[in-house]
DNA sequence: GGGGAGTTCTAAAACGTTTCAACGCAGATT
DNA sequence: AATCTGCGTTGAAACGTTTTAGAACTCCCC
């Protein structure tokens, strides 16, 4: 099997494993001539070197784990990329663990992360969940919040603000002349679908919200609501949908009934994924800086991981930004 | 810091540090009682299993790896899923790589999974790659293909027809009464995207095939497809789509010029994922199995690493099958 | 009460790296 | 000529598990 380790090296280029190692992790300690030895040996051998005993060693591995709620979910397909660009960038992998919604598979997850030893956690929570982030920092794993602002000073969180964003959304239905509004969300436990809400709110000052909740937040989802809307009659003249996928999902809901999107009923949805510009009626939407969001939740966690004596402790709120298209003209 | 291991638990529990492992990996060989004990022992300080510690003296990790292409593709999320629960349930953790499309970080991540020493790894290759999957087989790591076939036969691999694929989708516009075909699709060096047009080509028995190439597969891509398409003029009276990204962008440029799907030109794509049933027009599409792909490749690569005395190498081919919606009708 | 067969547990040796004190050796400084 | 400095390298200990041979017990039968 692999029976090539860093001792073969070793002998093959005619040093001692230290040296071996030095050159791997140190290189600028190795005088240029052995370093090129070693490196041939390396090369020759095909010598692979042994994460694990490289982790057990040292105490800490170049791996960080990123946790999210819905990989199917363009939202945090980008945010992943933005999180992988900035670590390879790092010399660090990640290892990307999916919760698919479901508490429980998040639990099991982050112990996995946990057994792996993974230097920090990137994680957008699934809820309110502080005693298994708590358990984490205390085992020495960083923890940086994803798309969740955090509660706690001393710690960091990388967010997009919510209220400001339904805020705008209803804002922007309102001063297109409409007056009746439903928003159709996901489970209002999830802190962004209240947020979203909250922000609606506030731009209706009073007025009320007929709100479309949903257990889930997918096209199926977001078609379903358009049928239960319209089964219940007194139509409203604008939806604001807590994300693209359900306002997709709505959007193809209205349009088989015969309504027109946005002559009838005005749409707009939130997260500006890719599919929203390419739907046939384009979907208005609230746009959220997600690449972003993603790296530079990832850079804040690699600082507190190799700088922890001069980190501070960040929270970054982005704004999100109003893409006005066809759904609502 | 998590100064607790197996040592500490012992301790805790007064037995030796060999008991503990056993109840940890092989509980049956222990008593009731002192297992109880060890249990609490265990819960009581919250001790979390060093993964890599275990790797190395075990010479051999929990763990699996998956590549694929692209993880924005909904056909690869799909895949993913299957892979993640299958994994789950027989133990073992999945670290998931995306190579974006690019060689570079196909290679990369490769020899980051090479370092964790994972068991096996199931990889949807972006080109004939057999180089870097050797050397993986030579260090012990089982490779197992997806959706991609093997060529050897002491590889195990999971596919899906593609050039039935490609003939059932031009079938299906022939019998609807088109006669003059374009193929739109990625880079022609992916298998995948070769195949289809061959069984297009199959369908048309002779006929020409109007191909255009696009050197990505996503939405905006489809889109200038259309763009193209409608600048060089002498329209297509249908449109064969390698995968339902392209086709969505494709279906939204037509549509913004005024062409009508399908009364002016019908529609065809491949993949079917969630957004193609949902599209304003819904997409006539090429559904596979994409759910059993990844937990039938990932079944085959267990079996392989769990029981490599009586596995048996398997080549299997999935049949593709014709879903009609609105786009051809 | 001696001895074989099970069962349950222990002790110590690995696994492949990293780390660190110590060493040798060159050139620079007294 | 003796001493100091600093660089490059070495050797061995350590990281936290798993694994194996075998020790310690219990039970049972002659």
């Amino acid at each position: 099997m692999s029976a090539v380790g860093i001792r073969q090296v070793a002998e093959h280029a005619g040093v001692s494993p230290g040296t071996v190692s030095n050159v791997l992790n140190r290189p600028e300690k190795v005088s240029a001539s052995t370093r090129a030895r070693v490196e041939a040996a390396i090369r020759e051998l095909g010598f692979v070197r042994h994460a694990s005993a490289s982790t057990l060693r040292a105490g800490h591995s170049k791996t960080i784990g990123l946790s999210v709620i819905d990989i199917g979910n363009p939202f945090f397909t980008d945010v992943t990329a933005g999180v992988e660009d900035l670590a390879s960038d790092r010399g660090y992998a990640v290892l990307l663990s999916n919760s698919a919604g479901s508490r429980s598979k998040e639990e099991r997850n982050l112990l996995v992360l946990a057994e792996q030893r993974v230097r920090g956690v990137l994680i957008t929570p699934s809820d309110e969940s502080p005693d298994s982030l708590d358990r984490l920092r205390d085992r020495g794993i960083n923890v940086v919040l994803v798309d969740h602002p955090a509660h706690r000073p001393d710690q960091c969180s990388v967010a997009v603000n919510d209220i400001v964003g339904g805020q705008t959304a209803v804002s922007h239905l309102l001063s297109g002349g409409a007056s009746r509004i439903a928003y159709v969300t996901g489970p209002l436990t999830i802190r962004q679908c209240m947020d979203r809400r909250l922000g609606a709110e506030r731009a209706l000052r009073g007025r009320p919200l007929r709100t479309v909740e949903m257990p889930t937040m997918n096209p199926r989802a977001g078609q379903q609501a358009a049928e239960k809307l319209l089964s219940e009659g007194d139509l409203p003249d604008a939806v604001f949908c807590a994300n693209d996928l359900l306002a997709l999902g709505m959007l193809r809901g209205l349009m088989h009934a015969g309504v027109r999107v946005p002559d009838d009923i005005a749409l707009i949805g939130y997260d500006d994924i890719d599919f929203a510009a390419a739907s046939a009626v384009s979907l208005t939407s609230i746009r959220q800086p997600t690449y972003q969001l993603g790296r530079v939740a990832a850079e804040l966690l690699l600082d507190e991981c190799d700088n922890p004596g001069t980190h501070a402790h960040q929270q970054i709120m982005f704004q999100p930004e109003l893409i006005v298209r066809e759904s609502t003209r």
